[in-house]
RNA sequence: UCCCCGAUAGCUCAAUCGGUAGAGCGAGCGGCUGUUAACCGCUAGGUUCUAGGUUCGAGUCCUAGUCGGGGAGCCA
């Protein structure tokens, strides 16, 4: 009787001797006129490769073995047997081979060797079956699984908001209205948009952000956090935005902004962590193959405080550096890329927490300091992947929340849900989002952002 | 949306001053080998992104467009 197992198991500590069935596709043959071939057989269950050894007394040799083509996919049952050559410990001494499916070698897109990565993002289809985008999915998997595993250990409850969302004043940048109206027809008419027969009654768009509704949970069950897409239609074409991407938003009812950085820091410490001691094979791939540095950099993140400075601070450690940079710093504007760059991969050489913004440039949601002048925000910056984490102490006194809805020409009459938080039983809280495919450029090196999510969504492009 | 760069074989790229289109890898075939990004030999493979223009002659120069990459802004 075979076993069935997994490619990982089998390299991991696979029962030698035992007969196995192993599946996957084919990655390469490597084969000899004298009557044997050796195939390098990948599930994606790991990085590594399972080395099959093929004679040609397994039957039907001659059928298949010409078949056995990279991208083609098989099961082999056989002998897991210690190597005797170099390169791998154990292999597979096959002694029946089922070939599930060929894949003509002259047009399989995949070959044995290296491709860019624009070329792998027309076959977005195929890629995971590279080694680079294996180990990403893998990766981007463990950091998922941290991520729960984090909050669900300090009794965090996991909530969904809603994807869809009919208010449309969420204030984070342009929405993708979601619509079941006959466009094409209504063009045609060039009649003015009735909202009132559209599907929920009036205009609908896809969630910019959950925080509004966690609010409302953390204000109730506590702590808790959302984790889900996320969506915006800005037209924005850099290696750091996509349109449709993943982020995580803890809530915390009587936590001010110092409570929220410590728990941000930790947050990501311990997630990068995680990644590091379950995806090493993975990782070392990334060290190898990407950016020589991953390693380091996130080992310096798990054992070292980030630096925590006030956007005060930061504009003066700017104005005194003798850097010389395109833009002008100047109090009350926002940072430039240049500026956090520099104050993460120069100045501290580590992540990077700066707080306390002008309260010109920052949401209507952010608590006021008595200073009258900058808000409870923060934002973390870190080495290449620049803003991974935004957050803030959210203003909770009614009045101080509706004055700044006012200046900032929001109608307080559309949150009306919001601000009953306030109304009854505020209490101070906070919280934050963190950008789940910017963590992902951080850890692997990876410099595309469409590069670290299986179908990237961005201006002109939902292929796949 | 703005700025810069690019598009040549399946992939990655080369082609001097404007003068008959090349390599490596991949693929096929053969050889060799407990091989392992194997190695050696041979073969096939091209509307040089599209449409105009300049020229005796355009991959190369000009104009427009399409697509791609990088940077900026917006942010996570």
């Amino acid at each position: 009787m075979s076993q069935r197992i997994k490619v990982a198991a089998a390299l991991k500590n696979g029962p030698i001797g035992a007969l196995v069935d192993v599946r996957g596709w084919v990655r390469t043959r490597r084969e000899s006129k004298q009557g044997f071939a050796f195939v390098e057989l990948n599930d994606g269950s790991c990085m590594a490769n399972l080395q099959i050894v093929v004679d040609q007394s397994v039957p039907g040799y001659q059928q298949f073995i010409k078949q056995l083509t990279t991208g083609s996919s098989i099961g082999v049952i056989g002998e897991l047997k210690a190597s005797p050559a170099k390169g791998q410990a154990v292999e597979v001494h096959a002694r029946e081979l089922t070939v599930f499916g060929t894949a003509d070698a002259e047009k399989y897109p995949l070959q044995k060797k290296g491709h860019s990565f624009e070329f792998l993002r027309e076959i977005a289809h195929l890629r995971p079956r590279t080694n680079t985008f294996g180990a990403m999915a893998r990766v981007r998997n463990a950091l998922c699984v941290a991520i729960h595993e984090f909050f669900q250990s300090r009794g965090f409850v996991y909530v969904h908001t809603p994807i869809v969302t009919t208010s449309d004043c969420e204030g984070a940048g342009q929405m993708f209205q979601v619509t079941t109206l006959d466009l094409a027809r209504l063009a045609q008419k060039q009649a003015e948009l009735d909202y009132t027969q559209d599907f929920f009654g009036k205009r609908a768009s896809l969630t910019v952000s959950g925080q509004l509704e966690a609010e409302t949970f953390a204000c109730a069950v506590g702590d808790c956090y959302t984790f889900g897409p996320t969506f915006r239609a800005e037209n924005s074409n850099t290696t750091r935005h996509l349109s449709e991407f993943w982020m995580v938003e803890p809530e915390m009812p009587f936590y001010d902004l110092n409570d929220n950085m410590r728990l941000a820091e930790d947050f990501i410490r311990s997630i990068i962590k995680y990644v590091l001691d379950h995806c090493a094979d993975d990782m070392k791939f990334f060290a190898e193959r990407i950016d020589k540095t991953v390693l380091e950099t996130a080992e310096n993140i798990v054992n070292h405080d980030f630096a925590r400075v006030s956007y005060t601070e930061a504009i003066e450690i700017l104005e005194t550096c003798g850097q010389k940079f395109e833009f002008p710093v100047q109090w009350g504007t926002d940072l430039q890329s240049e500026h956090e760059r520099y104050l993460a991969e120069q100045k501290f050489k580590r992540p990077v927490i700066l707080y306390d913004y002008p309260r010109a440039i920052k949401s209507f949601y952010m608590r006021c300091n008595e200073d009258g002048k900058t808000v409870r925000a923060m934002d973390v910056l870190v080495p290449r992947a620049g803003e991974i984490i935004g957050g803030s102490q959210r203003e909770e006194r009614l009045d101080v929340l509706i004055e700044r809805m006012q200046e900032c020409g929001l109608n307080p009459d559309d949150y009306w849900w919001y601000l009953d938080l306030r109304r009854y039983g505020t209490v101070p809280h906070a919280g934050f989002g963190l950008g789940l495919e910017r963590v992902l450029l951080l850890l692997t090196g990876m410099t595309n952002i469409r590069d670290v999510i299986p179908y990237p969504r961005t201006p002109k492009h939902a292929e796949f």
